[in-house]
DNA sequence: CAGTGGTCTAGACCACAAT
DNA sequence: TTGTGGTCTAGACCACTGT
């Protein structure tokens, strides 16, 4: 059963998509609201402001609520923070994977901390290359513990990790803290993904945890940076 | 006055913060703090739903609310997207500008569409070095409308527009849109930033709005490719 | 002034997890 | 069964805006 909030952020937005309430327009009051879904207004308000934590609307004191106007997309491949998706969910296109290499390594120091697991633990230690329509767009380093997620085998690997962990093993992925820089690329870099040695590429480290708070991928993807932007939308409190 | 659950949010991230409730320890549950602090269940619930959102805990129905573990900082300058503040409040260390040009253009169609003017409309057209400690960090590149911003002045530049808007014009900025990417330094860049000609920035787009939903400004950042990181953290709902 | 959203209450009922 | 958070109500009162 859908929460009624949901319901109500589901139809805004869908409003708001497709034009029916245009950029710039007043959205209904909230009174208006609880009528129409029969319900009360602190549910109508809490599926308003998830809209504004997305930069869907913003809403005033003693005006209103009213639809912000978006930027529109230009072809690059973007990774909105608000989705939190694997790479063959977020990708349009044909998604398809190149495995480099799948090994049971130490886990150095670094990785362990970030993981939540000890120095030496076994580590899963993943290397892909991600492509769309059969053009290379990342190149992906990926650590994470048997003991969390066991069973990865390399059919996984070539689809989607993240499926496997929800449907299979029935985790629930959570969240996931992003840092993103620009880097030199290097030799090998430039083999996988097609660059020059001037190019550079778009590093995100990735550190993704389940819903029970425990940190299962630790990850550097390094990216074309001709190909892909990340988008983040932040509103003040 | 503060509101309560703000009260609730600061003394319980203060707490995280100085290691009262350890990393991975659970917090106190909804109804032991609605009897310390006097308040009702969703006081608490949206105080705590924040520290959710800003990746600080995680809360699990049946189990309770714990701590996640952060990770620490390394030195570079982080753009925390939960901030949204202007360089001279982001910059930690003793921060100065170089103002390199300040005109008035006339608006070319991209930019007055994301500023939601029209073409040709008059356009304040600004080039900064921000320092830290002496060091360039970011070349911006910085695009506001007179008729939004007025009384623009070099001096205001070398400081802090955001003070200005705030304090001065009384005008309260909002939420932002930025957008993030890896590009090949130009020449240019090579002489502001100090880079070698294989050096790449990490650019960030930016609109930024105020609390009535005007777009104010729209900069093109060029920062140093390791001085500059920025840190997203996202939940799935 | 009327109309809007912001905060807050004091409950209710439900879903979920550990025991 | 107990204890937890998730959703939801039907109000109340306040703060802010434009007329």
């Amino acid at each position: 059963m859908k929460t009624k909030y949901r319901t109500i952020y589901d139809d805004t937005k869908e409003k708001i998509l497709n034009g029916t309430y245009a950029p710039g327009s007043q959205l209904p009051d909230e009174m208006t609201i609880c009528q129409q879904f029969d319900c009360s207004r602190m549910t109508v308000k809490k599926a308003y402001d998830m809209l504004v934590q997305e930069g869907f609307i913003y809403r005033k004191q003693g005006l209103g609520s009213f639809v912000l106007s978006k930027n529109m997309d230009d072809g690059e491949v973007e990774l909105q923070e608000r989705e939190l998706q694997g790479f063959t969910r977020t990708a349009r296109g044909h998604a398809d994977t190149k495995l480099l290499h799948f090994k049971l390594v130490f886990a150095p120091k670094d990785i362990a901390d970030h993981l939540g697991i000890r120095e030496n633990d076994p580590l899963y230690d993943i290397l892909r290359v991600r492509n769309i329509d059969g053009e290379p767009y990342v190149l992906e380093h990926t650590y994470m513990s048997p003991e969390t997620i066991p069973g990865i085998t390399e059919d996984i690997l070539k689809h989607s990790v993240y499926t496997y962990i929800e449907d299979v093993l029935g985790k629930k992925i959570a969240s996931a803290q992003k840092t993103t820089r620009a880097q030199i690329s290097n030799p090998q870099d430039q083999a996988e993904l097609g660059l020059r040695p001037e190019e550079p590429v778009l590093e995100v480290e990735q550190i993704a945890y389940l819903d029970n708070g425990t940190p299962f991928e630790y990850s550097i993807s390094r990216h074309r940076y001709d190909r892909f932007k990340l988008s983040v939308y932040s509103v003040r409190r």
